[in-house]
DNA sequence: GGTTGTTCTTGTCCTATGGCAAGAAATGGC
DNA sequence: GCCATTTCTTGCCATAGGACAAGAACAACC
């Protein structure tokens, strides 16, 4: 199974039309360090990841930058509010490594999802899980502490250790460098053995 | 303006359009305390809010409910996610006052979305702005203290401080209503003689 | 392979917020 | 109006995480 078919699987669509979305996507590759949008850009494309990581983050009101997202491999690329509302970025989008992806471009993407009924019932499928996922991080920076939002993160998105720095992964569970390194301390010696 | 008109405004639908969706929905009173939709419900229908205030919350590992949002006036009554995806729903939505609301059901609104081309249009507009608004509230969650988050909510919604009870916007902001208390105490008095 | 910049760890002390408990105030039946 | 319940405030002490600074480890570049 491909990147793109994993990422666009549905019971509504049937294989053609499934294809045809495929084959509206074109092969892009972007090196470490590259950015995918650029705050105040608006977004004409998005992409599929096949291969790589990247991270999305914001610069707040004292110009220190807050991770607001990391994107993985057979996740989206993409800046959702500036795409379809046609208005600047909030946010950067950077890749952390390498990476491989399918680009697609927003008038492509419309004509797509207005005539493949199945295909727009895809994309509300996407939003909604988007929405709920994002809920559930929410909730979490209420109920749990930063150990186990760190132990969560890392349990899901394991390649983060090796790409991001400490102080990406921090901003993103809303907490320190100096905290997350001590919390890792902790995590590692209550590990010893096992 | 009446209260559907105002939240199915969207550049691409055409005022027969917007009459027709308006007419899909059926007016409905809830009284405080009732519930739009309870933990393990599949949702069935969402409802647009013309007058009062709703809250939805979850209930987390230990017993102790987390609100995750205040619905209010002109705003739309809805889990996304179990709605959308026919799946028992994760969270509560209770009237925290008396409600006048308008009732769409699922089958007439699928109908309506997949006839108007602007529907869905405005479908995806209001999906991106929830995300984006969650997506905001995840940032202040991290950039924010607590006293300038009461402060924000505050300013938005003013109607919850009559309505909710401090452990309601506490478990909001994530933290305890005993700080909440405090964190009040301290802003009224730096407001004495504004 | 040294130099420079970045990342990570660690120490010390500080602040925001939590936990718990008691009392005061408000609210809701009846 | 009275009682029961819930909500809100306040005090005391505990704790998680922050601020700052120094040094160690690492990486990158020439």
């Amino acid at each position: 199974m491909t990147t793109l078919q994993s990422i666009y699987r549905h019971p509504l669509l049937k294989p053609e039309e499934l294809q045809a979305i495929v084959d509206a996507h074109e092969k892009t590759v972007y090196r470490k360090g590259d950015y995918f949008l650029k705050k105040g850009q608006t977004a004409n494309e998005y992409y599929c990841l096949e291969k790589g990581l990247v991270r999305s983050y914001v610069i707040d009101f004292s110009g220190r930058e807050i991770t607001t997202g990391f994107i993985g491999e057979n996740e989206i690329i993409i800046d959702v509010m500036s795409l379809f509302q046609r208005i600047p970025s909030s946010e950067n989008i950077q890749a952390l490594t390498d990476c491989v992806c399918y680009r697609i471009d927003f008038e492509t993407f419309q004509q797509l999802y207005h005539s493949i009924h199945g295909f727009s019932e895809w994309g509300r499928a996407w939003m909604s899980e988007s929405l709920f996922r994002l809920k559930q991080r929410s909730i979490s920076m209420i109920t749990d502490s930063a150990s186990e939002r760190y132990q969560a993160l890392i349990r899901q998105h394991p390649e983060i250790l090796k790409h991001a720095p400490l102080k990406h992964i921090a901003t993103y569970l809303g907490i320190t460098d100096t905290s997350l390194s001590r919390i890792r301390k902790d995590f590692v010696s209550s590990n010893v053995g096992t």
